[in-house]
RNA sequence: GGGCAAUUAGCUCAGUUGGUUAGAGCGCCACAUUGACAUUGUGGAGGUCACAAGUUCGAAUCUUGUAUUGCCCACCA
């Protein structure tokens, strides 16, 4: 005989759980050939591979763990393809300064190309093994035999393919323009990953000929021999466009040219700018539209260019200062306000300044019409709208649909290239001046394109990638689309609109239908967990930061997967904090411990007969169903707080307090054993240890690879659960009697109401209740005498209040009926409007008006059977 | 400036087609506990469902407006 734990230790069980179903080969969900089953598949978004898995990572874990064990379990092949991302600019970044730290100062320049390289795969390497060994951890049932990185070698492969595919397309093309270059990274930065931080700054007014500009940036005025206005503006009528003057500059005398562009805001400070196309986007537009000149001020490296004179060489920040003194030295400064609020550009990534610069790069035309879509030439644009406006995708919750519409709408060419060294290279190769796009090296005098692609260009094919793409395998006929990505919803814009992008394109390419060729079905987008104040945890602070491994260490895997899914919405926020999971905990205890009871208490010639079912049988049974039927409903919705929140309520309130209990008294241990079960199948994809802990007692089978219970028709008791609903009513009013009377007598309730169900039937209760009548008062002191204490407890309530329960019962009953009435005939009669209007006959489907009306005819039949029965209690 | 949301008990949050008396967990108060479980049980207090108007027999739920909070996008020299 084991010894009886008094509580469920997780840290002893999940890890040899997890290697059981591991070796068992339930994870390797479609691996048989041949299989008549239906596929699901959800291809796991790819936690970087530079550190160590947070609560973003935990909750998604969490969410397609629970899916996929729920479709497993619902007879799917369920497929969950694991990975890892190589992260180029958070991964090299990580490795430059953890170099720097040991005493490389330019890690770039002392070691190389290939050195740094090797010394990030390193790096890579040793973290991989730690992630995996992180979502393990979380009890994640994914396909490891699959699992995936996004900078292998058949990952390049596939991202060379589509390059050139696309170049070939002229998809992707090459052109100077302004980027977003970050001259502490070495790199351009997209749009998307660049965040705008408020700043206060001074902003200074000079005088530039008859005119006076404002600027925040003096140091680029330099080149500044521009000056634009708004056509409309009356202030500046007799200026002509074109019109030239000469005015007095930073660096002597220069000859400034007037052009009138809508793109000025007359409202904004006097209406009147000079322009640098270098180095700003606005300015750039504007220079494009009249062809102007366009000349650079600030070099790569951020530091003064020789056109600044004797400023040359030097730092911005260093700089600005000696300039304003040299225009104030002129008689130039005109004002200088130092409350001035403006935003300031910064990395995403490394936090760095984000200087506009113009540069070659490789970009990704969204406008261009290439791709065969519903016998139509569409843009990659286009074709990210109408999947998801046709619903071919569908996008939970269903606002987001709305904000991803309002990002395409503003989606401008997608700039593909960086210039670091960690990502795949473009495929781009050279030899004097030639260029050639090439899936391999077209020969050794040729020189690849020292540039690498932006790592969402990457990440865009993971969905098909993953399954082996471009080559046509059984995985990738079978397993594609797929059905959900689960991801946070502050990645929609880098990563699933650009899987779309990249995954109707290439598979229309090769050969895919429509509707074969999205990269998912749907798209659940989780909230983001916030600390308890409903701040954002961040590394910088890192007291608001739990970690989710520590959580597990101390309460299990189950309670922490639990305290993520419960309260969490989709797109919603959620807060977490150490007792709600604490809280999740004593549920997995409770779980340990009401089966311990029920194993002790099961008695094997016991068989599940519905003529040995008592009431509280076929009310927990009858609930029971209800509970399957209401777990399925939600987890097919998506609503995972919902399924778990119902099968929380039902096993701990419904079995635990009170069937359990009851079965103290009176025991049918093949029901008792049956729910149980039941409910172990339902809480499993949630909490997948403790459930397959238990069932290991009772079962020789394996939890994860049973199927999820179905609706058991034998099993509803309605009629009969309504009349024990009835006196569950009874008993409350009971209650707060009580209450009122202050009778200090408190037991279990379901004590009582077994006791009081079960009085009228059983004539050995009353015998008992006789007995103890006899004994008179019934009230006993605290350190009073010791009687039977199997019987006393219950039997004490029951002689106070049963009397009461008899008048209580009647008047409860009349007014409910009389409230049910009321509320029934007020039913009926906006249920008659309805009918009645001319317009609804009009337009409504004849089903919805048959439904009304079998809908109106149930509502009078009951009023009048409830009027009887009014009739028979007064 | 444009857009998206949120506002329900002291705290964190559910509440999906409008329907009896608005729920849970935590916290608080009282009581119980030789029990499978103090990681427990029972009961209680605590809500003008942000505010206002409207639709309806009936609104936390639908409409409009107001307030507050959060987020996203764009960005102006």
């Amino acid at each position: 005989m084991k010894e009886i734990a008094k509580a469920y230790e997780a840290s002893q069980f999940e890890d040899e759980i997890y290697k059981k179903w591991e070796k068992s080969g339930a994870f390797s969900g479609g691996a048989k050939a041949n299989s008549k089953k239906t596929p699901f598949s959800i291809m796991m978004p790819p936690p970087n591979a530079t550190g160590t898995l947070h609560l973003g990572h935990a909750t998604m874990l969490a969410l397609e763990d629970t899916m996929i064990r729920y479709k497993r379990m619902a007879g799917f092949d369920a497929l969950w393809i694991p990975g890892t991302d190589h992260a180029a600019i958070a991964t090299q970044s990580v490795v430059e300064k953890k170099l720097q730290s040991e005493g490389i100062k330019n890690p770039r320049e002392e070691l190389g190309r290939e050195k740094l390289l090797a010394e990030i795969r390193k790096f890579v390497e040793k973290s991989q093994g730690t992630i995996r060994n992180q979502v393990k951890k979380m009890g994640s049932s994914c396909d490891w035999t699959r699992e995936k990185y996004t900078f292998s070698d058949e990952m390049n492969e596939s991202v060379n393919e589509l390059f050139k595919m696309m170049y070939d397309d002229g998809l992707i093309y090459r052109g100077g323009r302004i980027v977003n270059w970050d001259p502490k990274m070495q790199t351009t930065v997209a749009d998307d990953e660049i965040e705008y931080v408020e700043e206060k700054a001074e902003f200074y007014t000079f005088k530039y000929g008859p005119f006076e500009i404002s600027t925040s940036r003096p140091e680029t005025k330099f080149g500044d021999k521009y000056v634009v206005m708004h056509p409309d503006d009356k202030r500046y009528k007799k200026f002509k466009h074109g019109d030239t003057f000469e005015c007095e500059w930073i660096n002597g005398n220069i000859t400034a040219t007037i052009i009138k562009d809508k793109a000025v805001d007359p409202k904004f400070g006097t209406g009147v700018m000079t322009i640098t196309p270098w180095h700003d986007l606005t300015d750039f537009e504007i220079s494009q539209r009249h062809d102007l000149d366009k000349e650079q001020v600030i070099g790569y490296d951020g530091k003064l260019l020789e056109i600044a004179g004797e400023f040359a060489g030097m730092k911005i920040s260093d700089a600005r200062p000696k300039i304003v003194a040299k225009l104030a030295e002129k008689g130039l400064l005109v004002k200088v306000d130092e409350n001035y609020i403006h935003n300031t550009a910064k990395s995403y990534r490394g936090q760095g300044q984000i200087e506009p610069q113009i540069m070659e790069q490789w970009f990704v035309d969204v406008n261009k019409k290439v791709v065969d879509w519903k016998g139509k030439k569409l843009s990659v644009k286009e074709v990210l709208q109408d999947t998801v406006k046709t619903g071919m995708i569908n996008i939970i919750p269903e606002n987001s649909e709305k904000i991803y519409f309002h990002w395409i709408d503003n989606l401008r060419d997608w700039c593909i290239s960086r210039q670091i060294w960690w990502g795949h290279r473009i495929p781009v190769f050279h030899k004097n001046g030639e260029m050639k796009v090439s899936v391999t090296s077209p020969g050794k005098d040729w020189e690849q394109d020292p540039d690498t692609l932006d790592t969402w260009f990457s990440s865009g094919l993971w969905t098909f990638s993953t399954l082996g793409w471009p080559k046509k395998t059984e995985d990738l006929m079978r397993f594609t689309p797929s059905d959900v990505l689960e991801t946070g919803y502050d990645i929609l814009f880098f990563w699933v609109a650009r899987m779309i992008l990249m995954s109707t394109y290439a598979l229309r390419k090769s050969g895919f239908s429509e509707e074969k060729s999205i990269p998912f079905k749907n798209v659940y987008l989780h909230g983001l967990i916030r600390d308890i104040h409903g701040k954002k945890m961040s590394k910088s602070r890192p007291e608001t930061c739990i970690d989710p491994l520590d959580m597990i260490a101390k309460y299990g895997t189950d309670a922490v997967r639990l305290s993520l899914m419960i309260g969490s919405t989709p797109g919603n926020d959620m807060r977490l904090y150490e007792e709600k999971i604490g809280g999740y905990r004593n549920f997995v205890n409770k779980i340990w411990n009401g089966s311990r009871f029920v194993m002790m208490n099961l008695d094997e010639n016991s068989s599940l007969d519905p003529k040995t079912f008592s009431r509280a049988d076929k009310w927990i049974l009858t609930r029971l169903n209800e509970i399957i039927k209401k777990v399925t409903k939600s987890l097919d919705n998506y609503q995972f707080s919902e399924a778990g929140t119902t099968i929380y309520d039902f096993f701990w309130g419904d079995y635990c307090d009170w069937y359990v209990e009851m079965s103290k008294v009176k025991k049918n241990s093949a029901v008792l054993k049956h729910v149980l079960e039941t409910s172990l199948k339902l809480m499993h994809p949630f909490m997948p240890f403790v459930t397959e802990a238990v069932w290991a007692d009772l079962n020789s089978t394996l939890l994860i690879t049973e199927s999820w219970p179905e609706l058991n028709k034998k099993f509803n008791f309605e009629s009969e659960s309504e009349e024990l609903e009835r006196i569950i009513e009874v008993v409350t009013a009971i209650r707060s009697l009580r209450a009122e009377s202050k009778v200090d007598a408190t037991k279990k309730i379901h004590a009582i109401i077994y006791a009081h169900e079960d009085l009228k039937l059983v004539e050995e209760k009353s015998e008992i209740i006789k007995r103890l009548a006899n004994l008179g008062e019934l009230e006993i002191s605290k350190d009073g005498e010791k009687i039977d204490k199997a019987i006393s407890t219950f039997v004490k309530d029951i002689e106070i209040y049963l009397p009461l329960a008899d008048l209580i019962d009647f008047e409860v009953e009349k007014i409910r009926i009389q409230k049910e009435i009321e509320n029934l005939e007020n039913f009926l009669k906006s249920l008659q409007t309805k009918l009645n209007n001319p317009g609804f006959v009009k337009n409504a489907k004849p089903e919805v008006i048959e439904q009304e009306e079998n809908k109106e005819r149930e509502a009078s039949q009951k009023i009048e059977k409830l009027k009887i029965q009014l009739t028979n209690l007064q």
